[in-house]
RNA sequence: GGAGAGAUGGCCGAGUGGUCUAAGGCGCACGCCUGCUAAGCGUGUGUACCCCAAAAGGGUACCGAGGGUUCAAAUCCCUCUCUCUCCGCCA
């Protein structure tokens, strides 16, 4: 959520800034709804000092034995004023909430200017995509061939959009996962979390899901829980309504869980393989850090997430996001994509962001710099840590060999009892 | 799923219709005193929003959440959420 203050100060710069994003904002629809709803509370809250008033000289009187009839009747009429007053504005401060909960995050004045994927900045290369004297193939013929990924019968026990892992496949995706989590809570200073997979409407709204992107995420009717598209829900709201101490900042989680997204609106992208699923595995790394350092902790960050793809050996590229590209709660956003050679081309692994204080506004994450100073909003980062199943494609297609077989990166081979290569 | 108990400020805890403008304690901040420390004494102590050009100042709301009764609700009524105890079921 931005700064209600902010939007009526300086109305004319936030404009600007927000329509790099692309997209359409009804400025006007804020103006009046702001107007109108202060309208509304200023008069309520007349009526309500008036009520106040009168109901203490009331007390007093009936304190002495006197008469108060007037002073009742009078009550009345302002109690039945007051509550005439009071559907209109808690409709209009529906309104009002609802279109700041809708408005997407200011991007920093940092971030290039840009409309589509195009337009974003490539910041640093590492490693080179391998030469193969051979065709190197996909990830999914690799996996079936080895049989340790099953498409098929994944689409008969769930549908499209769902793998069954087998045998060293699943072993590898597992290894994947405690490599990582390893890497982050011994080396990087990340906090392992294993939170809910399922979480409520309130979570969601502080982190930024909702009320927009409803049709993302799957809805589980019985309780109104909702499964997480990304760790990051539940570990930012963790905090949620929490008053964090000086002292405990930068706050830093990592963890693993599965995630779950609808995928609407995707047909026909990534249809095949493990690019695109309903249900995914993904470690995740989160953080709290005081305003000053967000956007150095933004830095270490990504460098957190490279280094997984460094100790795996698997070449990749860090991009920049334009402003047009960036998610809905980003202020500043920096993808990793790693090389696939079955696709030839490099594909988003990792995204970590700054989202500055907007997501603590929603989610009310605060804390007090001074000890008796105002309380302030933190800013939160979430990055992947990283994607999982892509990782594990990004190992298939790389590591590939001419004979089908597919080598396991030294770096993971203590987490396959020392096995040396899937045949 | 059944029965019962509970939710009050940073924390503990009192409070069953009108000076609750929330007692008292702890903690915290500032000051005083004491040669240090400890103790003691005094003063203060939240959040959000609104009015005001700003400051000063003023107002409204907040006792788990939402409704209701009443001139007036922490207090009475209803619904919900969460926590705890016991029973049942269960990986």
């Amino acid at each position: 959520m931005l700064d209600v203050k902010l939007l009526r100060e300086n109305l004319d710069e936030v404009k600007a800034r927000m329509a790099t994003r692309g997209g359409t904002i009804d400025w006007n629809e804020f103006v009046t709804l702001d107007r109108e709803r202060r309208d509304a509370l200023a008069n309520i809250e007349r009526l309500k000092e008036k009520k106040n008033r009168l109901s203490g000289e009331i007390g007093k009187i009936k304190k002495s034995g006197g008469d108060a009839a007037a002073l009742m009747r009078e009550g009345e009429e302002v109690s039945e004023a007051i509550r005439a007053g009071e559907s209109p504005l808690a409709d209009v401060e529906t309104r009002f909430e609802r279109f700041m909960l809708t408005l997407p995050n200011l991007p920093a004045r940092t971030v290039t200017v840009g409309k589509t994927e195009s337009d974003n900045k490539e910041v640093r290369r590492w490693g080179e995509p391998p030469n193969f004297d051979f065709e190197p193939k996909n990830h999914w013929d690799i996996g079936e061939e080895l049989a340790i990924l099953d498409f098929t019968r994944a689409a008969k026990i769930a549908g499209a959009r769902f793998a069954v892992y087998r045998d060293a496949g699943a072993r590898l995706e597992r290894a994947l996962i405690n490599f990582m989590l390893d890497l982050h809570t011994r080396e990087n200073g990340y906090k392992e979390m294993l939170p809910p997979a399922l979480v409520n409407r309130a979570s969601l709204i502080g982190t930024g899901q909702l009320p927009k992107f409803e049709e993302d995420l799957f809805h589980l009717a019985p309780g109104d829980y909702f499964l997480i598209p990304t760790a990051e829900v539940p570990l930012t709201n963790l905090h949620r309504d929490e008053m964090l101490e000086p002292e405990e900042l930068p706050i830093k989680y990592v963890a693993y869980t599965p995630c779950f997204r609808s995928e609407a609106g995707s047909y026909g992208k990534d249809v095949r393989g493990l690019i695109r699923q309903h249900q995914f595995n993904k470690v995740e790394m989160v953080k709290f850090t005081e305003p000053d350092t967000s956007y150095d902790e933004l830095e270490s960050m990504v460098r957190n997430a490279e280094e997984v793809l460094k100790r795996l050996k698997l070449p990749y590229r860090v991009v920049e996001l334009c402003t047009g590209d960036m998610g809905f709660a980003s202020a500043k956003t920096y993808d990793l994509e790693v090389w696939l050679p079955g696709q030839n081309a490099y594909r988003e692994i990792s995204s970590c962001s700054n989202c500055e204080d907007f997501q603590a506004r929603r989610a009310n994450i605060r804390y007090r710099k001074e000890k008796k100073g105002r309380p302030l909003f933190v800013h939160t980062l979430n990055g992947s840590g990283l994607a999982v199943g892509r990782t594990l494609v990004a190992v298939l297609e790389n590591y590939q060999q001419k004979d089908g077989s597919v080598v396991i990166p030294e770096a993971l081979r203590p987490y396959m009892s020392g096995l040396d290569q899937i045949r």
